[in-house]
Formats: C-alpha cells, sequence, structure tokens
RNA sequence: GCGCCUGUAGCUCAGUGGAUAGAGCAGUGGCCUCCGACGCCAUGCGCGGGUGUUCGACUCACCUCAGGCGUACCA
C-alpha cells in the first residue's frame, strides 16, 4: 500500500518546517507560534507539483514581503535525496516544488508490484462502517430512485473498503408495520376482484396472467368494474400476486375473514417480492452482507423498550393520549409522536431500536444511510432520540440524494407513484447496459438534482462516458496484443527515467494520485469522484497514446518504459473500474 | 411562514479560501500510406443578485431572488 503523493506531501511539510526551524534559530523569524499553512496540488501544472502557501500565511508574523520569506525558507531547504529536485517562488509567494524523475518512475512500479491492489490505503483503520441504502419497500418493485440508490451505496461501500475501512452492505428490509398493511389490503382487494364476476369473465377470456393483470388494471388502475380505494398499492404485481395465488389455492380465501384474508395473502407475497429485491439487485452487482428485517425489532419488543427508556429519561411524554418526544429539547422546532392514540407505534420508533442496534448492539463505529432526499427532515429527528438514548449521533452519518429527473425526447416524464406506473430497476437494466447504468449514476455527486435521459441512456452510444473509459483499456489490451504478435513481449523491467514528455508525466502523476483520490472519495462519501478520476486516466492515456508511440518510439529502452508504463495505466483503470463493479473488456 | 438542498459556458455538470474558473455533450474547423478515428487537436469575455470577513472569495457569513424537497397521531 503506497501514497506516493501523501508521503511526497508529508515528506515536503517536514522540509518546510525544519527550514522554519533554523530561520526561528537564526532570529530572522518570531519564535512565536507559526501560523499554519497549505500544501496542494496546483490546477495549473506550470505551478509544479505542490504548492505551499507558507510565506504568504506568515507574513504578518515575519513582518516582511510574502515573496522575501519565501526566498528566506527555500534558502534553508536542503532537496537533495528528496522526492523534490526544484523549488520557485511564483505569484504573490507560493512555492512550487517539482517532483524528481525517481518520484515518476516509483509510481509505475509501486502499480506494477501491487497490482490489483494498487489503490488500497490503510486510511480507515479497519473501523467498521456499516452502508445502508436502497431499503426498498417489499411491497412492491425498485424503482428508478432505488436505481441511484443502489449505485452510489455500492460504491460507496468498496471506496470505504478501498481506503482501509472495514464496510459492511446492509439492506433493511420493512416488512412489518404500515406498509404491509397496505399491502394485505391491497391484495385482498385484488384478490376480491378476481373471485368476482367481473373477474371471473376476465379470466375466462383472457390468454395470459399478463394479460388478465391489463384488463383488471385498466387505464389507470381503478375502475368502475375493479374500483380501488385511495390509500392502496395500484400496481399490476399486485394483481399478479393474487391471480398466482388464486391459481394455486383458487377462491378458498373468498369467505375468510378480512383480517385472515390480508395475512394469508401478504404472506405469500412477501417472500416472493423479497426473494425478487435480492434477485433484482443482484443483476445490478450489489450483493448485500446483511438483510435485516424490521420483523425482528417487533418480536423483539424492542419499540415498546425504546419508548420505556425514552419516557425513563424524561425525553418523551404523553398528551392528548399519544406518547410525543422531547424534540425541541435538541433544537428542533416540534414535538413529534412516538406512539399514537390508537396505541400503534409511527415508523421512527423501529427506526430508532434498529439503528440502536446498528451503533450499540452491533457496535458499528459508523452507521452511514443512503436516502432520498426527501427524508432530509427525518434524519435530525432520528438523531435527535439517538442522543436520547445515549448514543453519539455523529457516528450516523447520511448521504442524501436528490431526486432524479427523468427526461424523455427532451421532456420531463412525470411519474404518478399510486397507480404504480414508475420505471423500475428492471425494465431500465433491460433497456440499458449494467455498466452504464452504474457509471451513469455515480456519475454526479449524490446531492445534485440529476438528469437522466432516458433517450440517451438506451442509445448505448459513445455518448456515455463509460464507453470511453473502457475503450482505453480494450485499446491497451490491443496494442499489448499487437506488440507480442509482432514478436514484442512485455520486459520484466525497464529505464523509467526516459519517460519525460509532458503527456507521459502528466500520466505517471494521475495515476500517482490514485490512493489520494479513493482517500477523498472516502473522506466525503462520494463515489462519483471515481468515476471522474477514470474519465481523466482515459482521456491521458489518449493523448499519451495519440502523442507517444509505443511502438515506433524510436528506441528499444523508450518503447520498454511505455510498454510498462501503459501497464500501468491499465492496472489503474481496471482497478477503478472494479471498484465500481464495471466491466473492463479486452475488445469492443 | 419555518427548515434542508441547489443556482457556474447553449445543455449536463466539476471546482479542497489561493495564482489566467474547468470537463463532457451540442456547434465550427483540422488530423488516419504511421501501435484501434468508439481517438486526438483547435475554437468559449460563464460563477443568480447584493453587502461583509480576508493579503486573497465560485468557495466563508448575512441579506435577497429563483427552483427542488420537507414541515402528518403517512412511511
Amino acid at each position: 500500500m503506497s501514497d506516493l503523493i501523501k508521503s511526497a506531501s508529508l515528506e515536503l511539510r517536514e522540509l518546510i518546517n525544519d527550514a522554519l526551524g533554523v530561520l526561528v534559530a537564526e532570529g530572522v523569524a518570531p519564535a512565536e507560534m507559526l501560523p499554519s499553512f497549505i500544501i496542494e496540488i496546483p490546477a495549473d501544472k506550470s505551478h509544479g507539483d505542490f504548492a505551499a502557501n507558507t510565506a504568504m500565511v506568515c507574513a504578518k508574523a515575519f513582518k516582511l514581503p510574502p515573496r522575501k520569506i519565501a526566498e528566506l525558507i527555500i534558502e534553508k531547504i536542503d532537496l537533495s535525496g528528496s522526492a523534490f529536485e526544484r523549488a520557485e517562488i511564483a505569484g504573490p509567494g507560493f512555492m512550487n516544488f517539482f517532483l524528481g524523475r525517481k518520484w515518476f518512475s516509483d509510481t509505475i512500479e509501486s502499480v506494477l508490484t501491487e497490482k490489483e491492489s494498487y489503490g488500497r490505503t490503510d486510511y480507515g483503520n479497519g473501523k467498521r462502517i456499516l452502508v445502508e441504502f436502497v431499503s426498498a419497500n417489499p411491497t412492491g418493485p425498485m424503482h428508478i430512485g432505488n436505481a441511484r440508490g443502489g449505485a452510489i451505496g455500492d460504491c460507496l461501500a468498496s471506496v470505504l473498503d478501498w481506503a482501509g475501512f472495514h464496510a459492511e452492505r446492509e439492506f433493511y428490509v420493512n416488512d412489518a408495520g404500515n406498509q404491509i398493511e397496505k399491502f394485505g389490503k391491497s391484495l385482498s382487494l385484488r384478490y376480491m376482484h378476481i373471485c368476482s364476476e367481473k373477474g371471473q369473465e376476465v379470466l375466462a377470456k383472457a390468454a395470459d396472467t399478463e394479460e388478465v393483470c391489463r384488463l383488471i388494471y385498466g387505464e389507470e388502475g381503478s375502475s368502475e368494474d375493479f374500483p380501488m380505494p385511495e390509500d392502496v398499492y395500484l400496481g399490476q404485481d399486485i394483481i399478479e400476486h393474487a391471480k398466482n395465488y388464486y391459481d394455486l389455492h383458487g377462491s378458498s380465501l373468498a369467505d375468510v375473514s378480512e383480517e385472515e384474508r390480508r395475512k394469508a395473502l401478504s404472506d405469500y407475497a412477501l417472500p416472493i417480492n423479497i426473494a425478487g429485491l435480492e434477485r433484482d439487485l443482484k443483476k445490478y452487482r450489489i450483493v448485500y452482507d446483511n438483510w435485516f428485517r424490521e420483523s425482528t425489532i417487533h418480536a423483539k419488543n424492542e419499540t415498546k423498550l425504546v419508548v420505556d427508556k425514552l419516557m425513563e429519561a424524561g425525553k418523551a411524554y404523553e398528551q392528548d393520549g399519544a406518547v410525543w418526544f422531547r424534540a425541541t429539547d435538541y433544537g428542533l422546532d416540534k414535538d413529534f409522536v412516538l406512539r399514537r392514540s390508537n396505541g400503534l407505534y409511527t415508523y421512527i420508533v423501529p427506526d430508532i431500536a434498529y439503528h440502536y442496534n446498528k451503533l450499540v448492539t452491533r457496535g458499528f463505529d459508523k452507521a452511514i444511510n443512503v436516502l432520498g432526499a426527501d427524508h432530509h427532515g427525518y434524519v435530525p429527528r432520528l438523531k435527535a432520540a439517538l442522543s436520547a438514548l445515549g448514543v453519539d449521533d455523529s457516528k450516523l452519518d447520511v448521504v442524501l440524494m436528490q431526486m432524479v429527473r427523468l427526461v424523455r425526447n427532451g421532456e420531463t416524464v412525470k411519474l404518478s407513484k399510486r397507480s404504480g406506473k414508475a420505471i423500475t430497476l428492471v425494465t431500465l437494466l433491460d433497456e440499458i447496459p449494467i455498466d452504464a447504468a452504474r457509471f451513469y449514476f455515480n456519475l454526479r455527486e449524490a446531492n445534485s438534482q440529476f438528469e437522466f435521459d432516458l433517450d440517451l441512456a438506451v442509445e448505448k452510444s459513445s455518448q456515455n462516458p463509460v464507453f470511453y473509459v473502457q475503450y482505453a483499456h480494450a485499446r491497451i489490451c490491443s496494442m499489448l496484443r499487437n506488440l507480442e504478435a509482432e514478436g514484442i513481449a512485455v520486459p520484466e523491467n525497464a529505464d523509467l527515467s526516459l519517460l519525460t514528455d509532458p503527456h507521459e508525466i502528466e500520466l505517471i502523476r494521475h495515476i500517482a494520485s490514485l490512493p489520494h483520490e479513493i482517500e477523498l472519495a472516502a473522506k466525503a462519501y462520494d463515489p462519483a469522484k471515481l468515476t471522474k478520476y477514470a474519465i481523466d486516466l482515459a482521456t491521458l492515456f489518449h493523448r499519451f497514446y495519440d502523442s507517444c508511440s509505443v511502438k515506433n518510439a524510436g528506441s528499444d529502452e523508450l518503447m520498454n518504459a511505455r510498454i510498462l508504463l501503459s501497464i500501468a495505466v491499465r492496472q489503474t483503470l481496471r482497478n477503478v473500474l472494479t471498484i465500481l463493479k464495471i466491466d473492463q473488456p479486452e475488445k469492443m
């Protein structure tokens, strides 16, 4: 595990601090505490590989102009034996440092040595992080928002893993509570539709289950013959479950109590849906470590325990027959209900118990939830309740993702949740390649409103940047194949110091920044940094390829060095694409 | 009304308080007798507006305008 950017940066900081120490000893600089300075990587490469603003922030303390201070510091720095070969003063007083040849050779060598683990760091120190994402209701199929959450959450977990954390993926199954009640009610209504006279007529004339569903669904899910009330699920999948149950068991449930019918249908359909979620997510290359069921919380009566605990702690009170949480004690503008006057708990109570389970019972150092932005109001409430239970609420972090705006023919597609006519994850993946979906959903950071152009995604064209990146990989593979066919083998080693072309230097610098970039992505919980990294790497390779011929390098030594550089690029590309779980085709 | 998020190029978006604000797409013009043209190169007076903090602000604070989402004894 090596992060040559970080080690060079640390070395530089030490060099500068040593120089400051000398200046203090000589009485040039004041002995008092000097302000902290920043070492950064300049956007403009002519400003060196690293830049320090030391002289500027010290101007006041030194009572000297920044450029003069920079001169004094640089005079005292001995670069020999360091990763750097030269330093210069620029602009208002920046000190710009340039890395030496050896650093660039070392970069390529460390990629070739570390291979498929190049990019990993121990930044996270093995701290245990639980990443919860998607957690779609098992009452129906997953929609486009789940597709985004899935791609983001899964890649975030990978990023954390590469950054040295122990990350686990978890799906919270809402297999209890109101949604399930509603699910049972919907199933029961549809089942009764099928058992009705009109329903039997449909069964008689329809060719298959699909047609039955379509006929009963009608135009908007509710019709004169098959009416549905306001607060139920209208989707065709509900009808399908009811029809399948009817095929298996006939109208046996038509005469039992409503409650019994709902339970039987729900018990039948829920496991099928949950298995379906697992299957569809697996197709999307997402495999969870844990499927945590809400019903286990209820089975252990943990909802009651939570409320009792909060009551005992004086953080909850009864009013109007309901139990309220003292949210105003935690800076929120109003208290909220934990237990309704009808005796049922609100949705947040099992959630509190669930997060208590994550952070206390299971002892994770951190819990990250990837949630839709419409949940933002819920986060402070959850955190407040956790604090009231004595949990350090900073251990819960939330990645909010803005809604996906679907665009077709240049117009926003309106989605009706009620009629169940959302575009599902499955239909999306039927239309566009999985590689494209995973890449596309990680192209923008979670917290940006995201426009998903269906026409563009369906095109499978090079418009999608994933093809651009994969093309770079295929191009390297092809080049190596052709060289091999001409009897040119991959060298054991080469004189990498021959790589001095600006295109080569930039490419190597970018390769070197992978560990750093992964660390930044982990810190910011933002896997989108890595898709950008991959695109940039591909761009730099294409430029290099265009201006630095490998086969016709002019000398065998240079050719060999360029072959090794190309292999290092390919390895780096592979590692990034592995994190994103995107294929690395050798031919396209 | 209050709270959270977002306003950067024609479009979609990057941009850790720093030096001349960047990509992709779309447009225009070039580059294959030479390792994959699914590529490369050239071409752009744009940080919603206003105060302030700072040596320095797209970045921080306050105000304001616009959009999205919350603000249930729904989840």
